[in-house]
DNA sequence: AACTCGGGGCA
DNA sequence: TGCCCAGAGTT
């Protein structure tokens, strides 16, 4: 779907997509690939997760950080999607987010990726450098930095802007470690040249 | 707004 | 070892 998308995930169906982000809260994508990988060889339909006891499936997902509480959601909302939508994953936003464990980042997600509709889906990367690079207060909740860049992007650009976002803040723009001595963006940001300033003196003898 | 879940990755 | 991480749900 999205060629140039930073993450194996974001190529997958509708449902595996779905599955994918909400595996993917609090761990890195190289984990969740990782998991993915095997787990879509041995569950394909909905019918398969909620055919195996939720200890068989915890232990599918285990090396996964939240994993209890991640495969009794799985389980919940694949029998909702046998139940209300045919074994489908639903197409709006807001069905999505009724969904267990399926929050708006998540939701942003699946249907910018999965069915082509425009959308903005910040994680704590997209919020960090948004708010580094003043495209967004320092203040602002996570929803508002949402509103902030989808006004400053063109609709059609909403979602591989968020992946250009998230691939920057999780590969160079980094949370601890920004690479701010290679950054070509240093001159927009609001902390970069203070924070080179200040990590610069590496051997000051006091 | 703050708290909790949780194993993996990295310094 | 300690600390943080592609969030969501509850209080």
């Amino acid at each position: 779907m999205f060629p140039d998308a930073h993450c194996e995930l974001y190529h997958a169906n509708p449902f595996e997509l779905t599955i994918a982000v909400l595996l993917s809260a609090q761990c890195t994508d190289e984990t969740v690939n990782k998991v993915t990988a095997t787990l879509f060889e041995k569950y394909k339909k909905p019918e398969d997760y909620i055919a195996v006891p939720l200890e068989e499936l915890e232990s599918d997902i285990r090396r996964i950080g939240l994993f209890r509480n991640k495969a009794k959601n799985i389980q919940k909302l694949c029998q909702m999607l046998i139940d209300k939508y045919n074994g489908e994953v639903p197409q709006e936003h807001e069905l999505l987010t009724e969904l267990p464990g399926v929050g708006r980042k998540t939701a942003n997600v699946v249907v910018s990726n999965a069915f082509g509709v425009p959308a903005m889906a910040v994680d704590t990367h997209v919020e960090r450098v948004s708010k580094r690079l003043k495209l967004a207060d320092e203040t602002d909740s996570v929803l508002e930095v949402e509103k902030k860049l989808m006004r400053k992007v063109p609709r059609e650009e909403w979602t591989i802007t968020h992946h250009r976002l998230i691939f920057f803040g999780r590969y160079h723009c980094k949370a601890q470690s920004p690479r701010c001595e290679i950054c070509p963006l240093i001159d927009c940001c609001r902390v970069g040249k203070a924070r080179m300033k200040a990590t610069k003196p590496r051997k000051t003898g006091k």
